[in-house]
DNA sequence: CTGTTAGCGCGTTCAA
DNA sequence: TTGAACGCGCTAACAG
């Protein structure tokens, strides 16, 4: 591998010129910066980015921390990440954090460790204070999906409450006043806000929440399915005419157990789910959901570090607001 | 940030010493290697692994090359390098290729000129030569989904072939003998294999391959309705019994046009899948498909880099088994 | 506009 | 078993 040094020798210049070269530095003359840029060529030049980062302190990488890369959620959200990244050829260390404290932390030493310039969390286990103070160190970060309001502008979020608001409001004005609930973990910040918003769609139409029509799941396709299962059992008592599920994953597994006991969807019982993955407009019937745009949250995060970080002129927004989908498997009582 | 030099200040020794300690302990004393341990510890020291890489020429990183990051697909595959790698304290640095014979090239430049010890490259549009070559220069690579004959061994691979073989067997020997095929895109290998399997279960059966009842889709549940439209359309020319997709996403797209176009399934046309994405079980109806264990591929890749890399002692095998799995899309005629 | 000179933090001889 | 010294390839003052 050529060097620094080997292309200075050619060029017959010094190890400074063929830096400032490099790093679109002013104050070089066109005709040494030809000579420069040709001696490259001709060795083949290609940068050590360790020698860089080690005499720069900056090593053009982001960490990106997620809870999962399976599933349908993470992969868009990656996607944009990497690709608005890349364009400035910075790039991206992953790690998970499956949503355990311990891990997350880990996750984070790690990377940090790994000298990353910035990092992107979606971090659902670590606390507040954890998250406050690690934004007071050297590396700036950028959250997704989390909203704390110490750090306000750097939270990358959706407003969770007004999308469960949404779905349970688009039932009510279905003429639906019995609606159950299967919900994601209570654990997790997004999934308590949901559940926020269902309330407030009950209350403000004057239906009182039941809570035995409300179960705890683990926004897992099987979860949906237990919940669904519950849920079934207690409509002998309490009867319900539709449910609204935390994710689409869920729905799909509640609809698969209904369609298993010889229901018909949505004529027998309405749903809305949450997320609108991918699969939502391919599951019959087709899911009527809200609108989460995971992906372009990933890609403002991104924006925001080219701003914030490598002083690219960007616009930035920190919040993102859903959207009800309405398709097939919610109709009128 | 403490230095080593801090550290050695702190313990008595010399930069060596505690150089030593932190790699492979190497002759050094228990009493010196406490004291330094103990001023690693008290100092919080954490090693710079610029540094390290630079004087060692060897950066822990491996990158890992994939077509997308989206879609169903390679998120339990990056989980699995991610975690197997993370164990050995192994970074992984992702790049996306887009199926695009510049983009690959590009982003295998790109993992290169960052220092990764090792490529992990799942690609489809750059050329046998290319990666033969590339196998040649000093950073190892492992190729997931792809065979070539001349680099074998450094393949993780399923036999795709067999897959798409058993898929239109167990229809025929479900009594099926007009059998539809929507097929992958014909520029990628997979695709190509599964339809060569089709096309040996249907001749093993001396049953005629029927071009009119073959659409070449490209992966997406789109392609898949699209495909689905125009074979319904043949079908009065045409009839035929079953058909079987190269993926699962297609399947989920052409069941949905059935769906809508008022017909039963699997009652009136039957249905078999490839890959076994996580949704297969929750659509309905569940679906048959073939298992395409992509995780364990990809948990494979990063074995293969532990051992022939990083020396670790661990047995690998190359080739995957795709394998039926019979749920509820498929039923004798 | 260009060259000289220190480091950046660590691995690795070679002596002792 | 330990230490001194050099070098990895590059950036960033500081001179000129």
């Amino acid at each position: 591998m050529a060097t620094i040094y080997d292309v200075s020798q050619l060029a017959g210049v010094s190890l400074a010129t063929v830096s400032r070269v490099m790093n679109k530095n002013t104050n070089v003359s066109d005709k040494t910066r030809q000579r420069v840029l040709d001696a490259m060529e001709k060795l083949g030049y290609r940068p050590n980015t360790f020698a860089q980062s080690l005499a720069s302190n900056c090593s053009n990488s982001v960490g990106v921390l997620v809870s999962q890369l399976d599933g349908p959620y993470y992969g868009p959200m990656m996607a944009e990440i990497e690709s608005s990244l890349r364009l400035e050829n910075k790039h991206v260390i992953i790690a998970v954090g499956h949503s355990d404290a311990a891990q997350e932390k880990d996750s984070v030493e790690f990377l940090l460790d790994r000298g990353c310039d910035a990092l992107i969390l979606d971090v659902e286990a670590v606390s507040d204070e954890y998250l406050i103070n690690l934004s007071k160190g050297p590396t700036p970060i950028v959250l997704i999906n989390r909203y704390i309001e110490q750090i306000s502008e750097r939270c990358i979020y959706l407003e969770n409450e007004v999308g469960g608001y949404m779905a349970t409001k688009h039932l009510i004005m279905q003429g639906h006043r019995h609606i159950a609930y299967i919900s994601g973990p209570a654990k997790k910040h997004d999934a308590i806000e949901r559940l926020v918003g269902h309330k407030r769609a009950l209350s403000e139409a004057n239906v009182e929440f039941t809570s035995a029509l409300c179960f705890e799941g683990d926004y897992s396709e099987e979860s949906g399915a237990t919940g669904m299962t519950y849920l079934l059992q207690q409509r002998s008592k309490k009867p319900f005419t539709a449910v609204v599920c935390a994710n689409d994953q869920m729905v799909s597994g509640a609809i698969s157990v209904c369609l298993e006991s010889g229901m018909r969807i949505p004529h027998d019982l309405s749903f809305v789910g949450y997320d609108n993955i991918p699969f939502a407009r391919y599951i019959s019937p087709k899911l009527t959901t809200v609108n989460n745009p995971i992906h372009e949250m990933g890609k403002m995060a991104a924006l925001w570090l080219l701003k914030n970080l490598y002083n690219k002129n960007i616009d930035v927004n920190n919040v993102f607001m859903p959207e009800l989908v309405i398709r097939e498997s919610s109709i009128p009582v």
